[in-house]
DNA sequence: CCTCTCGACTAATACGCATTAGCTGACGGG
DNA sequence: CCCGTCAGCTAATGCGTATTAGTCGAGAGG
């Protein structure tokens, strides 16, 4: 039932082989002429020219699994995420990696392969071997924050090259391109405490990301540097932002004395949503009554509201910064490194100097 | 001088041979088991166990380089366009396609290529034989407008599997997933025209794409399925929208009777942008005084502004149709096809019917 | 008995390229 | 005049897997 198509199906890709065959000369020479020819074999003028004629006139183009077989190089920089690299939400941030991941890796001279084995569509990122298809590229990036340990440690362990984006501890020896965002959060810690807040509280969501983490650390670390306590519920976690975060509860704390929310970015957003909607529930003015921060950009479907304060994350860089680190690695084999890029301060217009009289706010009818 | 490591640098990866020795059977047999066994050889189960208990414990992974290299094909399919397909403006349509090619990619195995070479850090995609390095992939999907004729027809004559995301009629036997635009545009027509509509015009940018020339038939399609009249003007064509459309210009239209303004939607949207902008220059309310329509989605930094009326382009669907077009033709080798899209009509609220005052149109007459 | 399936595997080979041993003819030194 | 270089190639392998031809013993059929 096999048809056997002799040799008419034969996809138009011409090996090297066919290349020689036009060019009169071996495979052999094929390969070293249009290879890197590392060994240093001599090959006169006119041979080249003619391999390199008949290669150009084919339009050949090297398999990359032969050549990856071969244990050569091919060229190509895989991009690895553990949710799908185009999600349906409109300007995904993972889109701002890739501008600067197409930048750089052009500028390199590699191409680049996305593997989509964890898109909804496939068979997901959890699914078996998943992760190893991307042997088949010289280096891999990772994208996403929740990352399956046990076939990436299998990975760092044969010594695959794999730059992680973003912060990440977990495998030892994995190579990482992050952004600060402990130090871009201090700064907004400490430029709100600079304005004269003395109650900052953080909304974070309930999530183990190292960004997550980090943004704490920063956001505490922007007291301690600004001399203010940190009381018990000063970091405020929850796994339902948009349910506990509600205008009652920022009322309350409103009234307690509590003049700035702080919140952080996530995938969704929910966080700084729950608590800007917390806000204009409760009928508070921002910035006059109380003013707002967001650890890194808001999503795109708020980008008609007023600029949050923050900063930005820049994904771009990073993007780069990444694609520099894995080619280094490739290059000489360096053990892996990582980089930590700065954040862009953004001044915004969600904060200004707390409230003058320090008695609590008027009571408001509720709104319509 | 030439280091031989033995087995002890052996990467730490097992092959199919080192599982086969542990289960006591040959390398074949371990393909068998673990592979697809698509022949239907038969095996005992005992043997079958042994292999997956031995495969465990070794942690054996597949190589995908070996594995593509024996399949005669790789499960790439190669993503080329003319621009940087991530390009540094915020939300490029190339996005939207790139979700669905994303999905239905990942739905049918296949992996994704990006070739950069027309980014702008790279060697620009005129580069020659750019275009050629996508022969490394199964079949590739081409992006763009302006895509070289040239090196394209050889690509198509060597039988190499292309669609294009777009109409193109262009090098004959080129496989395409396009919108409808022509349909949408006469339906968005003959909206205006049941709303009361007589003087309709089109603006569109000067450009020769295929997409705008469908939407121009379309247009004008809409307008005869009318029964309205189609003067010399009706389509106005221009290189500078910004300086020619503006609000003398559209007051005077206005005057002569023209109730409705249609742009076409470009990459740059310039277009509407102009149109928009003349209209609020000539204090004309929208829509009491003068309707207005796109052929297509608003640029996003108009995001804001009320929706305007037209269709929106199925990015999504056309990048997935795109994949299954050319994942068939990567099947069953089928001649190339095409498949038109259909775009979903987008009420928006930039239409309403013409004012009441019925100053008359100037009787102008009819160009035969 | 001896050929003939048939079940259950295995040996051999192909895939496309890189690499490593040759191999050949020209030239030069002794 | 013979051997050793050496420039310039080519033949032969190997990479890890999938596939295609067997191979081999055990029953079945004649």
């Amino acid at each position: 039932m096999t048809e056997r198509e002799p040799r008419t199906v034969r996809r138009g890709r011409p090996r090297q082989a066919e290349v020689a065959r036009l060019a009169g000369v071996s495979q052999t020479t094929v390969s070293l002429v249009l290879g890197g020819n590392k060994q240093g074999i001599v090959i006169q003028e006119a041979t080249r020219d003619r391999v390199l004629e008949a290669a150009r006139t084919l339009g050949y183009v090297p398999d990359p699994a032969a050549r990856r077989l071969a244990a050569a190089r091919n060229n190509l920089l895989g991009v690895f995420s553990f949710t799908a690299t185009f999600p349906t939400e409109v300007e995904h941030s993972y889109y701002r990696f890739l501008v600067g991941i197409e930048q750089e890796a052009a500028a390199r001279g590699y191409d680049l392969v996305l593997f989509t084995g964890s898109s909804s569509g496939g068979a997901g990122a959890g699914a078996p071997g998943a992760l190893d298809r991307v042997r088949l590229a010289d280096g891999c990036l990772l994208l996403g924050r929740h990352v399956p340990s046990e076939p990436l440690r299998r990975l760092v362990a044969d010594g695959f090259p794999l730059v992680h984006l973003g912060r990440r501890d977990e495998p030892e020896g994995l190579a990482w391109a992050g952004a600060d965002y402990a130090a871009a959060s201090a700064e907004v810690v400490e430029h709100l405490a600079g304005l004269g807040h003395r109650r900052v509280l953080l909304v974070r969501e309930d999530d183990d990301a190292q960004a997550s983490a980090d943004r704490q650390r920063g956001f505490l670390d922007g007291l301690a540097a600004a001399g203010l306590p940190a009381p018990e519920g000063t970091v405020v976690r929850t796994a339902r932002p948009a349910a506990e975060i509600d205008a009652a509860w920022l009322r309350a704390r409103h009234a307690e004395g509590v003049t700035a929310f702080v919140a952080e970015e996530t995938d969704t957003g929910d966080a700084w949503r729950a608590l800007t909607a917390a806000v204009s529930g409760a009928g508070l003015r921002v910035p006059e009554e109380v003013s707002l921060a967001l650890l890194g950009s808001p999503p795109a479907d708020l980008a008609g509201a007023p600029e949050p304060t923050g900063f930005d994350i820049p994904r771009a860089e990073m993007g780069a910064t990444a694609v520099r680190l894995l080619t280094d690695l490739l290059a000489d084999g360096h053990r892996p490194s990582q980089a930590l890029v700065t954040c862009a301060f953004r001044p915004g217009s969600t904060v200004a100097p707390p409230p003058r009289r320090a008695s609590p706010p008027p009571p408001r009818p509720p709104s319509p």
